[in-house]
DNA sequence: CAGCTCTGGTCAAAGGTCAG
DNA sequence: ACTGACCTTTGACCAGAGCT
């Protein structure tokens, strides 16, 4: 446990005014000729000289992402580049974005950022101090306006719910604590699943492409991958896994089934829960998720396609991106690619009938699975619980 | 002008412009900024024996506590060794470290420093060059596995059986000619089926690492694959697949079905034959059918392994000669080795009952397709037709 | 002394947190 | 549920020690 606190577990807890970081900055910095300021800098506290917010106004606190900006539209800028937001104006997209009226329109404050050329080229630690400035076509070699990803994975990322909205978070804590420590009922945890089960029927009419489809199509793809894309979200968000047998044995309360059942039953949840855990040793990450998401949601080999060759080439697309996107963020690991493809048959062999029997029967009872989906894809709104079935 | 300067006491204040840093130490102490800039700029001066970090991969700047190591590995180890600093990994203590993930984990970065022979002893000043450090330097390679790819699949090609053993080429004529011309009987057809799942053992018995299991997890492997492996050889090698549906009519009349049944088993053989025209129309070269069969023959999710790691290693092997071979044969479509892999999930999609039903129920009868691998492995030699199971 | 390698140190700018 | 003041960590660069 530990500080637990945060990324970045801080040992130390308060290292805070732990000497360190000696003063001495001061003492007179030889070199530079007009360092004269620095000698200026008795220590007196209105830096005269600072340069303001080149996007509000505001004081800046030095570079950030190649521009001088404040605290403020730092953290906005860094929010929303790295959670792939995407905002709207409510007037006409000229709104004028200055110390205090910043927060009226995200719109045009991050366009204005993107404007006076703040970029997000990941920089750790210190930077070359000859950079040149703002607007001045900073383009460090780099090949993207905004974003380091393909166009397609920023748009699958924007189609991810947050993920706090799926189910609070003390929910993950328990799964960190690994512990056999039922605190989370079983209907609790059906409900987890449903709002899983929805947030990805949900994702899926948000991504590219798939909304353009004739509903006879989706239906299709959904039909068969579904399950899939059950076991690839349970892993991404850390679905409490170890109640899972709990759930079977609840499910064996309900209606008895024979020894031998019993057993063949637990082996199923045992390939279940091995799928996951292979997806978390691999440390997928969330751009990987939303790939293998697209690339087995759109699946050419699902019955009943009118086009299997459209749906074909989305795959197609969504497999290139995710290429891509390894040769970019991995160059280490050539394998990679590989083996995240690899994983997708054994998700495949992993009976959709065992995911509907684990998480869902509580449910929907005998209502198949495919009609809740339907009614999802449909409604577009969360089902209510306890669910009944529409007509 | 002014410029900054003030309130971040910048040492070298407002150097930029000219300052340029100089790419790597050194050079220029003080003296002329752009003297150095211009020298810098020359570049050539690259020595040929830049080493990579060895925890990140990134670019070292020299040797660090013992190896070789970027400034980043360099700073983060002395302030973890100098500090005492304990780090705990959020994973499972096996996560990458490479150039853009190394900040993610600081105990799994700091376990690779140690691992690699980083030591905080300290060594001052200049250290005669051609001494190599403690543990450390070369050994490294990380996955590059001593053995060149191609060596792995022209071991797999030369496993592979010469075509014509496989059957009289008249058959693959026939095949050619697209007919509805049923020249062919069907004891015929199955016997070549037969043939085929035969060819496809001793393939496996051939390649290497297959045979070097315990013929448990041999058994365990092709108890999975089986049919994989018979959908990959049957479109590889053109089994005249017209006559399926002439097998299923024939199936029919042996032990006759509902209506309903019959539609869905039609149905079956439809994907079936679907997934051998999608290989077809691949155009996939032999080097690729046998990188694919080793795929999916080392599965590691198949059920009872003893050393699941170990196959999943084996089939990353495979997995990587394909990539590479992709590389090479097939440049101009980056494309090609995810459309390959993405035809696996399909195949393990496809009921091995069914394959069973359609091509072996006149050869084994009941006897479960289990026994009859398993008689074809340990036998070692061809079946004898028709064919009487092993007690 | 020149020239090299490696060490410790510095601090702008990245990251994260968490009341408000 | 976003904002931004405040905090920690990172890593490119520098000065300097010690060897050849």
């Amino acid at each position: 446990m530990a500080m637990v606190g945060g990324g970045w577990g801080n040992p130390n807890g308060g290292t805070n005014g732990l000497g360190e970081k000696g003063y001495h900055q001061g003492e007179d910095g030889d070199g530079s000729p007009q360092a004269g300021a620095s000698d200026v800098e008795g220590g007196e506290e209105d830096r005269a000289c600072v340069v303001d917010c080149v996007v509000c106004g505001d004081k800046s606190s030095g570079k950030h992402y190649g521009v001088f900006t404040c605290e403020g539209c730092k953290s906005f800028f860094k929010r929303s580049v790295r959670r792939n937001l995407n905002y709207t104006c409510r007037s006409n997209r000229e709104c004028q974005i200055d110390q205090h009226h910043r927060n009226q329109c995200q719109y045009c404050r991050l366009k204005k950022c993107f404007r006076v050329g703040m970029r997000k080229e990941v920089q750790r630690g210190r930077v070359p101090p000859s950079h040149s400035g703002p607007g001045g076509t900073g383009m460090v070699g780099d090949f993207f306006n905004g974003q380091p990803v393909s166009e397609l994975i920023s748009q699958l990322l924007r189609a991810e719910p947050y993920p706090s909205s799926r189910y609070p978070p003390q929910y993950n804590q328990q799964q960190l604590q690994g512990g056999s420590n039922p605190v989370m009922g079983i209907d609790n945890i059906c409900e987890l699943a449903a709002r899983l089960l929805f947030s990805t029927i949900e994702w899926a009419r948000n991504i590219p492409y798939f909304p353009d489809l004739p509903v006879s199509e989706q239906v299709a793809l959904l039909r068969l991958s579904w399950s899939e894309l059950f076991i690839l979200n349970a892993a991404q968000s850390a679905l409490p896994l170890h109640t899972a047998p709990l759930l079977a044995a609840a499910g064996f309360h309900a209606s008895p089934m024979s020894a031998e059942c019993v057993v063949s039953f637990m082996d199923q949840v045992r390939v279940f829960q091995d799928q996951v855990d292979k997806l978390t040793r691999l440390q997928v990450d969330s751009a990987e998720y939303s790939c293998l998401k697209a690339i087995a949601l759109f699946s050419p080999d699902a019955c009943g396609l009118t086009d299997p060759a459209h749906v074909e080439s989305l795959q197609e697309k969504a497999q290139v991106a995710l290429t891509e996107y390894e040769r970019m963020q991995y160059p280490s690991q050539p394998q990679r690619f590989g083996r995240l493809l690899l994983r997708l048959p054994a998700l495949r062999a992993v009976p959709a009938s065992l995911i509907s029997q684990l998480f869902f029967m509580r449910l929907v009872g005998k209502t198949p699975i495919e009609t809740l989906i339907r009614d999802m894809q449909l409604s577009g709104s969360s089902i209510s619980w306890p669910y009944v079935p529409g007509q």
